[in-house]
DNA sequence: GCCGTTTTCGGCCCGACTGTTTTCAGTCG
């Protein structure tokens, strides 16, 4: 519950009032106050406690009793009515590409279109076409956007399939015969999304036997004997992945766990190693004897992936893992300056008990006017700041960068005399993202080529399970990185785990460096480096290949 | 619902982009 939360919560009542009620302005000033309480430097109880929401333009009566019931509640009580008063459907609608309160309230009003399967139908119908402001280019961006979702559904991010994971096996290991229950699959892997939670569960007795005495836990579960004789347990969870739960013998536990981890490529290849013709490594006591047995280092779940690992452990070159204690300091962190949550005081202290020893400040540029981007006077004025607090010594060492716009023409968004003195730049796109690649490629090489730019920040734009990839030749910017001796950032934050891992191996063919950033909004945000490291580590990374400043 | 005064109500935010349009409406960041 934060400011954040806030301005969240204002937004969700605008969109409410927008699809309800037919008069815009109010909505309008809920707009307003979000994007007024987002862009103040106040936290939530100087809001509230010291009453700066009044200093604040576009906060009136109406909007400072919001904040406090915000403050009080943790939501805003006066409106549950009418958020409950929006069919769910609508707010599913919205989240297709194309789609605003308008064109929503136009699907309701007209075809009584309130659900996204409904709107499936329209779109088949060709109903769509009959709507003013419609057309077929419309309903075809509409149709592929339903794919979209469709796809997006029942998979969550690796921190919610954690969660889950960690649930269930709480629950598991409660129920009766259970010997072991440990995570596997994805999420023992560490994939950036998960559409199965799986856990592996050793047990007392034959998988009928065991079934039977479990019934009365695990109601609510399909469950089958696969051939083998493992048992599985399958279950649909309310929202998101599915469950599934593969019950063994304890001594063949480390036998099924190297299976049923994964991923299917990883072992195939250990199959082609012999893993198959040997009967005996079904009783191993533990994955490590099972590699040693095929003649292989042990390979690390986060690594298991497309099988050129197990080559490696085959020629005894497996890289040593990057580990989050290898990593000195970070950059990539939002301020009050600009769109964080916290003040630059205040992430110098929480960097610091972190372990970290520098902290890279880049709040965003002037361009980025949503966010509160920094006039170079406003720079300058973070610089003495900056200054001040290293003098101190209060916290983590600050290093003056900035995350600069990289402007639709190529263009980064002060002018050169400027950007060269910054310690560190992050050029990053965060506007006109869906140009096409004759536009978005020379945009980006411009950037790279920039003396002043240090590195290429969440290169494609991706949000998972949100926004698509921007149209970038990952390949090109790759080498063009490796040219001109730049790095690609790795952004940890788990919507975005941009570059791929996938692509942080090819940057490491090519000697691009690769810098794992946080992009924190707030304290908390500078835990978000564990999964950045978690997809360095299954891009097979090292120390040596990180930027480290 | 807020603001700014012309103190009592009329007007209200931006820039780019896309798809729908013959000049604009809606979406998005």
């Amino acid at each position: 519950m934060d400011k954040k939360g806030l301005a969240q919560a204002l937004k969700q009542v605008a969109i409410a009032i927008e699809l309800m009620d037919p008069n815009p302005f109010r909505a309008r000033a809920y707009q307003n106050a979000a994007r007024a309480i987002e862009t103040s430097p106040y936290s939530l109880e100087e809001l509230v406690l010291e009453n700066k929401a009044s200093v604040l333009k576009g906060i009136g009566p109406a909007m400072r009793e919001r904040i406090k019931e915000y403050y009080t509640h943790g939501q805003l009580l006066s409106q549950k009515e009418l958020l409950a008063s929006v069919p769910v459907g609508l707010w599913e609608l919205l989240t297709i590409p194309g789609l605003g309160t308008k064109r929503v309230r136009a699907l309701r009003d007209t075809l009584e279109v309130s659900s996204i399967s409904e709107l499936e139908y329209a779109c088949h119908e060709n109903r769509l076409l009959e709507l003013p402001g419609f057309g077929p280019k419309m309903q075809a961006n509409v149709m592929k956007g339903i794919q979209e979702v469709r796809a997006r559904a029942g998979q969550v991010l690796l921190p919610e399939a954690l969660e889950l994971a960690k649930h269930w096996l709480e629950q598991v290991r409660q129920w009766p015969g259970v010997v072991r229950a440990e995570m596997t699959g994805d999420v023992r892997r560490s994939t950036p999304l998960t559409k199965w939670v799986d856990l592996l569960v050793a047990v007392d007795g034959s998988p009928q036997e065991v079934l039977a005495a479990m019934r009365d836990y695990s109601s609510g579960f399909d469950s089958t004997v696969e051939q083998d004789g493992l048992a599985v347990l399958t279950s649909d969870l309310a929202h998101g992945p599915d469950l599934r739960i593969y019950l063994c013998p304890p001594q063949q536990f480390a036998y099924y766990w190297v299976i049923t981890t994964g991923s299917e490529d990883h072992v195939a290849a250990l199959y082609s190693n012999g893993f198959g013709d040997r009967p005996e490594l079904k009783q191993s006591p533990n994955e490590e004897a099972i590699y040693e047995q095929l003649n292989l280092d042990y390979v690390p779940p986060v690594l298991r992936e497309n099988g050129e690992e197990v080559a490696w452990a085959a020629g005894r070159r497996l890289p040593k893992l990057v580990q989050a204690s290898d990593i000195p300091g970070v950059l990539h962190i939002h301020t009050t300056y600009s769109d964080g949550a916290n003040s630059l005081p205040e992430m110098a202290i929480a960097a610091a008990e972190r372990g970290y020893r520098y902290l890279g400040i880049a709040d965003h540029s002037q361009t980025a006017s949503y966010a509160g981007g920094l006039t170079p006077e406003r720079v300058q004025q973070q610089w003495r700041e900056i200054e001040a607090l290293n003098q101190a010594q209060i916290g983590a060492r600050l290093l003056k960068g900035i995350e600069s716009d990289i402007l639709p023409n190529g263009n980064l968004d002060y002018d050169d005399e400027l950007l060269a003195v910054f310690d560190f730049v992050i050029a990053s796109v965060h506007a006109s993202l869906r140009q096409p690649a004759e536009q978005m490629m020379p945009r980006l090489l411009a950037a790279i080529a920039h003396p002043a730019v240090t590195m290429i920040g969440h290169p494609t734009n991706r949000l998972l399970l949100g926004r698509s990839e921007s149209a970038v030749d990952m390949a090109s910017l790759l080498e063009a990185a490796a040219r001109h001796g730049k790095a690609i950032e790795l952004n940890a934050n788990p919507h975005r785990l941009d570059l791929d891992w996938t692509w942080c191996r090819q940057a490491k063919r090519l000697g691009v460096r690769i810098s794992i950033n946080p992009d924190a909004h707030r304290i908390s945000g500078l835990d978000d480096v564990h999964y950045g490291v978690l997809m360095a580590q299954k891009a097979g990374l090292t120390r040596d290949d990180l930027l480290i400043f």
